[in-house]
RNA sequence: GGGGCAGUAGUUCAGUUGGGAGAACGCCACGUUCGCAACGUGGAGGUCGCGGGUUCAACUCCCGCCUGCUCCA
């Protein structure tokens, strides 16, 4: 059977039993506090937690998942995944145990076919139902009794939970771990956990009790991989059509295949094309760096197998493999692979590096025979030269490595990060998303109206829902429909006001939870309760600014589609009052004529007052239009297409999925400028741009600037440059007669031959008069000069002198003696100087001559 | 979020307990030789990432910030 097949299986029969389809979420989800989406359940999450109804309540999904927790496994175990896709049926509030055992059953021995004999069931020990309810399929000696830690489900450390039970196939003896106490549970190869079924009904608070769940649910996952081995009677993952195309492409160019290697790049290549698909770019931080590991594990082992094909064109099987089940996933080939190939050049540099600093030890290595661990972590630290390649290289030398050090300076650095590891505060957060569930969605009427009145549904202050609110307090309102935009999509919320008789409060802030629209106020005067009726209103000047600056982002974005080529993707953008700023991906540079380029493009556009068009449409009508993007199950089933120049997106100058706020014709963005374009990482850059008022705001601003420093430079704006001009080559001048001439007056000390003490009129000269006497011969020379109350000295003595005893350090030494003043150098070259007071010229050559005189008596 | 490393001439970098900012390549001028190349001499080019502090004196030490690289969470 083919994955394709399997898939077609489990899909065709939950859908049958009334179950709804819900395509995988991308691996990057909502949720801020999950790194990705590890489980099928991570998008019916707050269904479970009640807060949004699941209707019907029976879902089947297959989702793409992540989970490098057990990344050091992957290729040595038959198992272990960091990519897999999750096959699941759930339930929130419908059918509970008995339903989801049969469910299950049925699909292995009715649909499948599995054989019975090699199933088993492992149920939670205070379990009792479940145990029972496979009474009706398992004889007892089949359902084993486990503890916590196998049969109790959690993910994280809050949220939904409960007992859990596992389907268990049994592989054969061949596999067995070989323990005495090898069984069903024991984590070997014989023993494949292939279905869990999670009963939650347990809402886990943070202090780590259990709350009961408002509803029971069913949450069922099972690895496909895992899956289509037993179904075909395999030995591992890697030999099912998922990944073995990857294996034999990897296994054929390789010079030494082995096995664990292999297996890695197959894993890893399957993770990093759906992680870059899914939008993350490798980088230091969070996702990005989880990806980056990734590239660079797999090209460790690609150096080790001896791979002669670059790892990005080691992932192209993946894409044959998933051609027809993720069609989009072709189209986005050449950036994935691009994505891929600059992280390998990256680590490529960082090898080199690494190398050259090994290189450098080498003497010290030699002689110890051995690589020590500090260098070791130090290596990988802060160069990212992994330990396995020093590992390799020291072997080839015969050395040892100090593993000792380096695994006890790793575990202390990461004590250190994990000690400061602060916990993101989610606190009342449970408590709004209930208030918002029971409030129901809030149309959105703030396209055409940006002024209506409204009825006051709920408020919500500290995170519980009051009555009413009055002056000075800060609360969250929701109404039954609002004029707000809510932040999304990269446009920033509305503010304004509400208004009734005696009453007057700001719109400061404005949320959305699921689709209900929170409003956070400050009450000025007045109060206000629940049920009132509102006047609610946007402030009206900044909603056109940023409907301007986010006009003005489609045509920003149409117009380097046009200068650059398809391959730019938008990667992120932020709208407000004040600009936008656009983030892309781009595989090569951008040149400052690319750019004007752009910005002239988007100023015609906006010259030629082009119609903005904003329609809607059905999610199957619109994958009719060729111009469009689509990204897998990111939107609803009815999609906002916002087009420019044309109502038909294939004809139009700029045609995007957009449920944000727009100007109606272009010619309202007013000029378009480009304050900033920087890169913001490998293959991403950041412009940033204004419109409208912004435009003029900036030009105001540089005219400010440049009649500030006209009248610095008392000269007329036009004059600037030759001015300055003018002045810096004045300043070099200057510096440079300050160093040659200057007035200075040198003599020989009576009875010291060839002993200078000299004096320059400025603390510049000082230097430059003690060398024009040096240079002449064998002397030692002392140079001051008494310059804005502070004295300066230079001393300088040459080798006759220092032997004689005469060294600039001595002479200084003593001098300071007596006249505090102190400086400091080598024997041949010292400097020093400070306050003077109460010494002049006079005095300062007496106390320099004393001081000759006492080296001379010594 | 925490740690490590780096930021010096157009470029690649050196700078040794704090004591006059350097090399190589490149650039300009002159010269030697001239098929090309080369060689010699001279020269221009630096707010030593930014801002504080310590000091007679900071590229160098201390504190803060910015940028890049990197490991960890």
């Amino acid at each position: 059977m083919t994955h394709e097949e399997l898939r077609k299986c489990f899909l065709d029969y939950f859908t049958e039993q009334g179950h709804m389809l819900y395509p995988s979420m991308s691996l990057v989800p909502d949720d801020p506090t999950l790194l990705f989406t590890t489980a099928g359940m991570v998008q019916f999450k707050d269904m479970f937690m009640g807060l949004v109804p699941m209707v019907p309540p029976k879902a089947v999904s297959i989702q793409k998942c992540v989970r490098t927790s057990d990344i050091e496994q992957v290729g040595r175990t038959a198992r272990h995944l960091t990519f897999f896709e999750m096959l699941g049926n759930f339930s929130a509030g419908g059918y509970f145990k008995e339903e989801a055992i049969r469910l299950a059953w049925e699909f292995f021995t009715r649909v499948l076919r599995l054989d019975e004999r090699k199933l088993y069931a492992t149920v939670h020990r205070d379990d009792g139902e479940a145990y029972k309810l496979w009474g009706k399929f398992l004889p007892p000696s089949k359902i084993v009794k486990l503890g916590n830690e196998d049969n109790f489900w959690e993910m994280g450390d809050t949220g939904p939970c409960g007992y859990c039970s596992e389907i268990i196939y049994d592989q054969g003896e061949s596999l067995s771990c070989g323990k005495k106490d090898c069984a069903p549970g024991c984590s070997c190869d014989r023993w494949l956990e292939v279905w869990n079924l999670v009963f939650t009904e347990f809402d886990k608070q943070k202090n780590g009790e259990l709350k009961k769940l408002k509803q029971k649910n069913i949450d069922t996952g099972m690895g496909l991989e895992r899956l289509l081995t037993v179904v075909n009677g395999l030995k591992s993952n890697y030999e099912t059509d998922l990944i073995k195309p990857i294996i034999d492409f990897v296994s054929s160019h390789s010079a030494a295949p082995d096995t664990v290697h292999v297996g890695r790049i197959a894993d890893h290549a399957r993770c990093s094309v759906f992680m870059i698909d899914d939008g993350v770019l490798p980088s230091n931080t969070g996702r990005g760096y989880i990806l980056r590991r990734l590239i660079r594990r797999a090209m460790v082992s690609a150096r080790k197998i001896r791979l002669k094909k670059p790892l990005c064109e080691a992932i192209s099987p993946v894409f044959d493999i998933f051609a027809k089940v993720y069609p989009f996933l072709a189209h986005n080939a050449p950036r994935i692979a691009m994505a891929v190939k600059s992280e390998e050049e990256r680590f490529e540099k960082a090898l080199e590096t690494g190398m050259g600093i090994l290189e450098s030890r080498m003497e010290e290595i030699r002689a110890a025979k051995s690589i020590p661990g500090e260098l070791c972590f130090d290596l990988y630290t802060t160069y990212g030269f992994p330990i396995e390649l020093i590992r390799d290289i020291a072997a080839s030398y015969s050395f040892s490595v100090g593993e000792d050090v380096f695994q006890k300076l790793i575990e202390e650095s990461r004590e250190k990060s994990r000690a400061s590891w602060t916990g993101s505060c989610e606190a009342s957060d449970a408590h709004i998303k209930a208030v918002a569930a029971s409030s129901g969605e809030t149309p959105f009427e703030g396209y055409d109206d940006i002024e209506l009145e409204a009825q006051v549904r709920k408020i919500v202050s500290g995170g519980n829902e009051v009555m009413s609110a009055s002056a000075q307090d800060e609360v969250l309102v929701v109404l039954d429909k609002t004029p707000f935009y809510a932040v999304s999509g990269g446009q920033a919320a509305d503010t304004g006001t509400l208004k009734k008789d005696g009453f007057l409060a700001r719109v400061t802030d404005v949320g959305c939870v699921s689709k209900t629209v929170l409003h956070r106020i400050k009450i000025i005067k007045g109060s206000l309760s629940a049920g009132d009726r509102v006047l609610s209103s946007v402030d009206e000047p900044r909603r056109r600014a940023v409907e301007r600056n986010h006009s003005a982002t489609h045509l920003l974005q149409a117009a380097l589609r046009c200068v650059i080529g398809g391959e730019v993707q938008q990667a992120g953008s932020a709208v407000d009052e004040n600009g936008l700023r656009f983030d892309f991906s781009i595989s090569g540079k951008i040149s400052p004529e690319e750019i004007n380029e752009v910005q002239r493009i988007v100023n015609t556009a906006v010259m030629d007052d082009l119609p903005v068009y904003k329609t809607e449409h059905s999610m199957e009508d619109a994958k009719k239009f060729k111009a469009l993007h689509f990204f897998d199950g990111k939107y609803g089933d009815v999609v906002r297409l916002v087009t420019m120049g044309s109502d038909d997106p294939d004809n139009a100058f700029s045609a995007e999925f957009c449920g944000g706020c727009h100007v109606s014709r272009t010619g309202q963005i007013g000029l378009f400028k480009i304050t900033s374009n920087k890169a913001l990482a490998q293959g991403i850059r950041r412009i940033e741009a204004v419109t409208g008022f912004g435009v003029m705001k900036d030009i105001t601003a540089k005219e400010e600037l440049l009649s500030a420093a006209a009248g610095k430079l008392k000269t007329p704006v036009n004059d600037i440059e030759k001015k300055i001009d003018k002045l810096l080559e004045e300043v070099k001048r200057k510096k440079k007669s300050e160093q040659a001439a200057g007035k200075t007056s040198c003599r020989e000390i009576k009875g010291f031959k060839n002993i200078f003490v000299c004096r320059a009129d400025r603390a510049a000269a000082v230097a430059s008069a003690a060398d024009e006497v040096f240079e002449r011969g064998n002397c030692l020379v002392f140079s001051y000069s008494i310059d804005g109350g502070k004295l300066a000295f230079v001393c300088k003595a040459s080798d006759t002198f220092i032997e004689k005893g005469f060294s600039a350090e001595k002479l200084v030494s003593l001098f300071s003696e007596s006249s505090g003043v102190r400086g400091g150098g080598s024997a041949k070259f010292v400097r020093g100087g400070g306050p003077v007071s109460g010494l002049d010229a006079a005095k300062i050559e007496k106390i320099l001559e004393d001081s000759l005189a006492r080296i001379q008596a010594e």
